[in-house]
DNA sequence: CTTGTTGTGAGACGAAAATCTCATTATGGG
DNA sequence: CCCATAATGAGATTTTCGTCTCACAACAAG
């Protein structure tokens, strides 16, 4: 699909572009919001050069929290048995690891997400959980009722995601065992309902 | 504890903070992310009055948002059975109903908290929730488990807040009504896991 | 190698946010 | 009522962010 736009120098301009994204997640691991200015120096183009690939320096970190590593759900799925239960709990231990792991980095993108939002446009958030958990339900798709399984699906995306990961840390103060605790209960508790 | 620090005029000091709130407050309201030089026009005030009183348009805007009239569990619940489910459904009606009015307020607060947080120091949010669900609850304790009803009122935590309304409008992209039909389903399928 | 084109750096520039200074106003204690 | 002083307003100033221009360097094509 992508073209490549084979014009002259493209590989150049994918090398910049992907130094730059580098930077900038190297410098989101340290638990900081970095300034363009900081990604810029770090990866060693200029100012200007940074701002002709991103508008501004939220852009640059969105997209630098969009590299992060998605596991595919044929490896976080691979060997289960068709158990919903242990399916939906492999896939929220497979996205808790994620987000333990580029906790700053999702903060920020919901963060912006979330000012985007207010400012009126329309948010900009992919979905990654109705796969991942559609994937995971698919062999007891047929135990469901229909509405039933809508509701499910919907439900769970509140457990499994960054979001709850931000209610039990900011909000309930609970520590990472206690979470895990809770989602899996959680988990049990709304897959048991469904059916 | 508030000593009030009695020092001369106190109450000219309290007016125009809570001024320059409510003028925040009502800027907010009509849907936008004020500045600060908009706020202290509305509050006829100056920019600089403005800044003696908030580090940042930031603090300003999650205090402004803290403003918000919470409604007294006691006038949620009136007249409400002891059914959990009828009193968990009363307490998510009168949250969502607040959230859908305040939702620029929220939004700004959740991403202030959210940056704070990836800051390193310790993210500021209270915890309206637990109290409210508590309460809610409370004709039924006896009828659960201590491990299930602590995970129970976690898991509802993440049911009731502003945070579903985060996945549901942005992630998975679902109508009001649909949003609350799956909030419903879930408040049902955790309580009757808990017992 | 030469040449035309494209990407980049350095810095000027403008707008907006935040800080600072100082004169003026207004309040409470006497 | 008077006055010492705390609170405020009106800019000047600094800082940060994003845009723009132009000269230079690097690359591809011949």
């Amino acid at each position: 699909m992508a073209k490549a736009d084979q014009t002259g120098r493209w590989k150049q301009r994918r090398r910049t572009r992907q130094d730059i994204l580098a930077a900038a997640a190297e410098l989101l691991k340290t638990g900081q919001k970095p300034s363009l200015e900081e990604i810029a120096d770090a990866a060693l183009v200029s100012r200007a050069t940074a701002y002709r690939y991103f508008p501004n320096a939220d852009a640059l970190l969105v997209e630098a929290a969009l590299e992060i590593n998605f596991p595919k759900i044929g490896d976080v799925l691979d060997g289960a048995s068709d158990d919903p239960v242990q399916r939906v709990d492999r896939v929220d231990a497979a996205l808790h690891a994620l987000i333990a792991e580029n906790e700053v980095s999702l903060r920020l993108m919901i963060a912006s997400a979330l000012e985007r939002g207010a400012r009126g446009d329309l948010p900009v958030r992919q979905d990654r959980r109705t796969p991942m958990l559609t994937e995971a339900l698919a062999p007891a798709r047929a135990s469901f009722k229909a509405a039933d399984y809508e509701a499910l699906i919907a439900a769970l995306s509140l457990v499994v995601g960054p979001e709850a990961m931000i209610v039990f840390r900011d909000v309930l103060r609970l520590d990472d065992a206690e979470a895990a605790r809770v989602r899996r209960w959680a988990i049990r508790a709304l897959i048991s309902a469904a059916r």
